[in-house]
DNA sequence: TTAGTTCGTTCGGTTACCGTACCAACATTA
DNA sequence: TAATGTTGGTACGGTAACCGAACGAACTAA
């Protein structure tokens, strides 16, 4: 929905309001330098536009009490999608980025074959989501959808449009959102990253990578709290480099090599036989079955190549692993050994939100861009400061 | 220098004219959208602050004539240092980027060891070039310092430390800087990437990767046009990154086996003997000499696998290629031919500033930061495209 | 010389902000 | 319960920055 545009000072105003968090009129003076009857102007055009509300009245203290205000509850809501090549899932938070609903949909129709173009779309599910969350938050204000595709950046959503399959308002159609509510379209892994930046483990990073390890492998990078996207959207999308391995099976690249794929592969090779084990059976046995063993370890030392490589390149403050390998804890020690015997001292964790943080991190998306556009460039940055917080696991 | 706050419509009326060039005042009023008489007041203010004047009078058309202006003359210039292990280059540009004085000092004390942190400094050479600078072409007003070393990113220049060897202040003293003139340092090899951003070959291009083989390794990338620094400025420092060869000499990394050492080390092991070749002389046998053939193809191979791995992370535009080794035009082929044969398609090519891409660089950081200094946040992106231009070489 | 066009300034009005002053509502104290 | 001090919120006038309209200034074309 295309949101009136706000006065200066009213928008400084809400940037203010979004940092600190529930305020009273004094308290924004003071934060934004702007006087008292200024604020008092604005705050009246933001219940105008029903943006804030007066959430209670500060008692207590000496002195008058303080209307405090806040993000009206009727402001509305943004809504986060994953779609994956086999799993939809779904989120709503509030404007602030508190999670509402999340809930993760069966859709078989969609794992038929990879999602790496957008003629797959999720319909019915999506729209029954909205519907239901309306009926109890409002109305949606944004949307930010995860694909496992690389998405080029556009500076005009609204008129450009992204590939083959159409312009972003047919997409939007027939994702089964409404024409009318902004649409954020972003690579799943950058969204993760994302969702790890505002909700997870990065919070108090400005510059870390976000390393997913899972049926593929792919990266999203942060500087300077904002995505790295590359001139086509591609930044991050590390498939292509050379295997780690030198020894083994042959590899065409390192998604050949460290995917849940080439696990399998490795084991198989070392094994000698097609065991069908997966690859939650080769982490769980680690312990017992020495040929698993050597398979985790060696997928930890291809994972702590892609951090030597993340590292040289963009000098993250801290790398979090991810996706269905990346997530186990198991890997770290060996990839830490081999990270600082190249000389290297780099912050690697796993990530704190598990298979949600693509999810959060759309809904972050949707977050950012909208109060970004409801603030102007100017305020944007550090007002997104304010939002953000634990996402319930 | 402290340049008193100009008023708003000062700074747009001033980034107006950077970037279209010189310009009449309806020219400026059309291009910020402002009315006549506040661009009137915009350039009377500029013109009291000695930053524009009236170049010639715009005449031919119908109507009465309009006075141009442009940058004052003696709005003084811009300082750009290139602070080598074994060179000093300095230059003077215009506040626009227009090269005034371009000079080698020979500076055999510099070249004891490794220019690795900022114990050796230039002081006398800078100090006398500064001196004579300005009785030609008035006040210095920033200077731009590239180093070999890793540069952490500050927000605030004047009062942050640089490292252990003391604060700006006295950095600035003993390169024979000023005190109050604005001195800004920056890695070398992020320098050229700005060099070639601004004045070479990727003027076309808001992301893009520099990559320089030559004594050591690295890259400067840029990012919707601007540098990417990383947590510890160290994005791009790419040395400690494993040696892409796994036949012939051992290396301990990319930087070893991939500099102007590793490659005579290439050399020596494939010849049998120490022959006390050079790299040019290398280069330069490719033809007759089938050892040097294959070092150097080796060498392609090589820098292939680093355009590859600056590709995956950050997808640049375009990597442009630079020092002493990168400059030569003979790896291209069979660089770009690798890089195919991983399914990529980069454009790259060989810089066009050569070995004055650093010193253009040094010259253009100290341009952007004295004009977004000027211009403030909001105002500067825009018009940093305004100044450049080409180089001489 | 005159007409037409464009440049640049002068004038008055609007907008967005501030400081001051004043009223309103609370807690504290007597 | 009433007086008092403190803080919240509004009313009023002033200021700075900008605009549109009008007008004089300087040029070309005929």
């Amino acid at each position: 929905m295309a949101r009136r545009n706000l006065s200066e000072s009213a928008s400084k105003a809400l940037a203010a309001l979004l940092e600190l968090g529930p305020s009273s009129r004094p308290a924004l003076s003071q934060a934004t330098g702007l006087s008292k009857q200024t604020i008092s102007l604005a705050i009246s055009e933001l219940e105008d536009h029903r943006l804030v509300e007066v959430v209670t009245s500060q008692q207590g203290h000496t002195g008058r009490s303080a209307s405090v205000y806040d993000l009206a509850s009727d402001a509305g809501w943004l809504l986060g999608v994953d779609l994956g090549s086999t799993h939809l899932r779904l989120a709503a938070t509030t404007l602030r980025g508190r999670l509402l609903v999340e809930t993760e949909v069966s859709v078989p129709a969609l794992s038929q074959s990879a999602n790496t173009d957008l003629s797959q779309f999720a319909g019915d599910p999506i729209d029954a989501f909205i519907t239901k969350t309306e009926a109890e938050h409002g109305r949606v204000q944004a949307a930010g959808v995860a694909l496992s595709r690389a998405v080029p950046a556009l500076t005009d959503w609204q008129a450009a449009g992204i590939d083959d399959h159409g312009d972003l308002a047919s997409i939007a159609a027939r994702l089964g959102i409404p024409g009318d509510v902004p649409l954020y379209l972003e690579n799943n892994v950058n969204c993760a990253a994302l969702g790890e930046l505002r909700h997870g483990r990065a919070t108090r990073h400005s510059d870390f990578a976000y390393l997913q390890i899972g049926v593929g492998i792919g990266a999203g990078i942060v500087t300077r709290g904002s995505l790295l996207r590359g001139e086509k959207g591609e930044a991050g999308e590390l498939r292509r480099l050379p295997s780690p391995f030198t020894d083994g099976p042959e590899f065409a690249d390192a998604e050949d090599a460290l995917s849940v794929s080439g696990i399998l592969a490795r084991y198989a090779a070392r094994a000698g036989t097609d065991s069908g084990i997966s690859v939650k059976e080769v982490f769980r046995n680690v312990e017992t079955d020495p040929v698993a063993a050597e398979v985790v370890r060696a997928e930890a030392r291809g994972i702590a190549y892609l951090a030597v490589v993340l590292a040289a390149v963009a000098d993250p403050g801290a790398i979090v692993l991810g996706g269905g390998v990346g997530q186990n804890a198991i890997l770290l020690p060996v990839i830490e050994q081999e990270v600082r015997r190249r000389g290297l001292d780099i912050d690697i964790t796993v990530g704190s939100l598990g298979d949600s943080a693509t999810l959060a991190g759309a809904t972050a998306l949707a977050a950012e861009l909208t109060l970004g556009a409801l603030l102007g460039e100017a305020h944007a940055p550090r007002a997104l400061l304010g939002y953000g917080g634990p996402w319930p696991t």
